[in-house]
RNA sequence: GGUGGCGUGGCCGAGAGGCGAGGCAGCGGCCUGCAAAGCCGUCCACACGGGUUCGAAUCCCGUCGCCACCUCCA
């Protein structure tokens, strides 16, 4: 069973198969470090991460690149007096870094910085003035355009057609030849800081931000390498004009295209301008960190996601059933001799829902069925089964990210604060026992009830009762 | 004008010619002192109108509605 990826450049399901048997080149665009991360970001890197940690689980060896675009037109326009644009670059860079670390996804092999590959930018402008397909504009302003009437392919990843786009016109055309001619170095103007220019063969100035992602794709992985990916608001005119630099330049580039949905808000596309915006800190601050992943990795990666109120209460109860299993069953199998005899093995099923261009969803079902199954072999006492259940729970989750005793979701909290806790509860819990033996049910109930205003809920079971905290 | 996507049960969300994804919520039952958790069952949906077919949510034609992109965007 190969896995097939959807190939947004062909728009068909494409076998996988890898530039060099066994390793893998992933070029993912990063964000602009301009604002804070919000929801749109964190879905965007986690489903990468996911796509990553399956290629990996396939056997291949993953080289994962994810820029930073840290100068942009959007970072010296966000900059204030107070604070210098590489400033708040760094200082978002520090929350987009934390956002995904939060989220558990796993930093990439390699994550270069825009400013600090001005080198492989001018190499790779001076190829294209060389081939014909990059001219420095003529008024004199330092910039160098990409002559896109030189390249017949312009539009491939698109489909679009040149005469056809929407001519809405340059509002300040400049020095382009043709008004859908892009950037690729821009000069200097006075007004901006000049710790934002560098020398260059054409003059003083700042990349454009197209040539920025193909200059480090090149540098990190190569003239050809396998995957691209990116948001889908990415493909025009960011990843149209990266495929025609690299190509016109001579370089192989990308040989698979994802492209990641977007996010919405109760229906509507995020925007600044709404002003409805859902920031990484909102999201993390109104659930756990694994809701959050489970709820923005459930849906497959290319359709859109729709965020409502009620959307990471739904996710969580989604996930609790994942979780009680693995808790439920490792309280019934530590110490029998079938402890840890599952193999963590993944499922046909999932594997095959997985290969099939990362078909989450179905995994998920995959999932949810073992835990159903899991849990039922716990009910019948069947503990055999429900070893190898847990085995594939853990396997799966694992993969997924999601698993709820691996990194990073493994409590740190202090530990001697933990014990008295535990002892307090656990005190209690003794005297509704007693309560309950003597079939004082009134105490017994007001003990439950006093706990779960405290946010403990306690569960009966053969073995005892088994207490547990919200979140 | 060009390019692409979507419309599935109360809700979220897959699938893609026959064999009822999965989750949440609800309902019935088992279990429980009562619960909780868990299990079993139940709730038979695919925007609309035609057509093809033994058979269509899935293919074709048309209609309606929604959305994205066309040099700010994950």
């Amino acid at each position: 069973m190969a896995l097939r990826l959807y190939d947004t450049k062909t728009q068909t399901l494409r076998d996988f198969t890898p530039l060099t048997p066994g390793e893998t080149g992933m070029y993912v665009c990063g964000p602009t470090v301009q604002s804070s991360p919000h929801i749109g970001h964190l879905r965007s890197a986690l489903v990468y991460d996911i796509l990553r940690r399956w290629l990996t689980y396939r056997g291949l060896r993953v080289t994962m690149v994810r820029n930073v675009t840290d100068i942009d037109d959007k970072v010296l326009v966000n900059a204030t007096e107070d604070e210098h644009w590489w400033a708040l670059a760094y200082r978002m860079e520090l929350e987009f870094t934390a956002g995904y670390r939060a989220l558990g996804i796993l930093p990439p092999t390699y994550e270069p910085r825009a400013t600090a590959n001005i080198q492989q930018m001018h190499e790779l402008i001076a190829r294209l003035i060389d081939a014909g397909h990059a001219y420095v504009s003529e008024d004199g302003s330092g910039d160098v355009y990409f002559d896109v009437r030189s390249w017949t392919n312009y539009g491939a990843l698109t489909r679009q057609d040149v005469d056809m786009m929407e001519d809405a016109g340059d509002a300040d055309p400049r020095g382009k030849r043709d008004p859908r001619d892009f950037a690729l170095w821009k000069g200097h103007k006075p007004e901006e800081p000049e710790s934002a220019m560098w020398s260059s063969p054409w003059g003083a100035g700042r990349p454009g931000w197209h040539i920025e992602c193909s200059a480090m794709a090149r540098r990190y992985l190569g003239d050809s390498f396998d995957i691209h990916g990116g948001g889908l608001d990415l493909r025009f005119p960011h990843h149209e004009n990266e495929l025609a630099q690299s190509t016109a330049a001579g370089d192989g580039f990308a040989r698979y295209w994802v492209h990641n949905g977007l996010v919405s808000i109760d229906g509507q596309k995020m925007s600044k301008s709404l002003g409805n915006s859902v920031y990484a800190s909102e999201l993390l601050a109104s659930a756990s960190p694994i809701v959050v992943r489970y709820y923005l990795g459930q849906a497959h990666y290319r359709s859109t996601i729709d965020y409502t109120s009620g959307s990471l209460a739904e996710a969580g109860a989604a996930l609790d059933r994942i979780t009680g299993f693995i808790e439920r069953a490792t309280r019934r199998l530590t110490g029998t001799r079938f402890w840890a005899t599952g193999e963590p093995a993944i499922p046909d099923d999932f594997a095959e829902a997985m290969d099939d261009d990362i078909g989450v969803p179905q995994a998920l079902a995959v999932l949810h069925e073992t835990v159903t199954a899991g849990n039922a072999a716990i009910d019948a006492d069947e503990l055999s089964a429900a070893a190898s259940a847990l085995g594939a729970v853990t396997a799966m989750t694992d993969v997924l990210g999601i698993n709820p005793n691996a990194e990073p979701w493994t409590r740190t909290s202090d530990a001697a604060h933990e014990t008295t806790l535990t002892r307090l509860v656990e005190a209690l819990i003794d005297q509704r026992q007693t309560a309950r033996t003597e079939r004082d049910f009134a105490t017994a109930d007001r003990i439950r009830d006093l706990l779960a205003g405290s946010g403990i809920t306690i569960e009966d079971t053969p073995s005892g009762a088994h207490w547990s905290t919200d979140g």
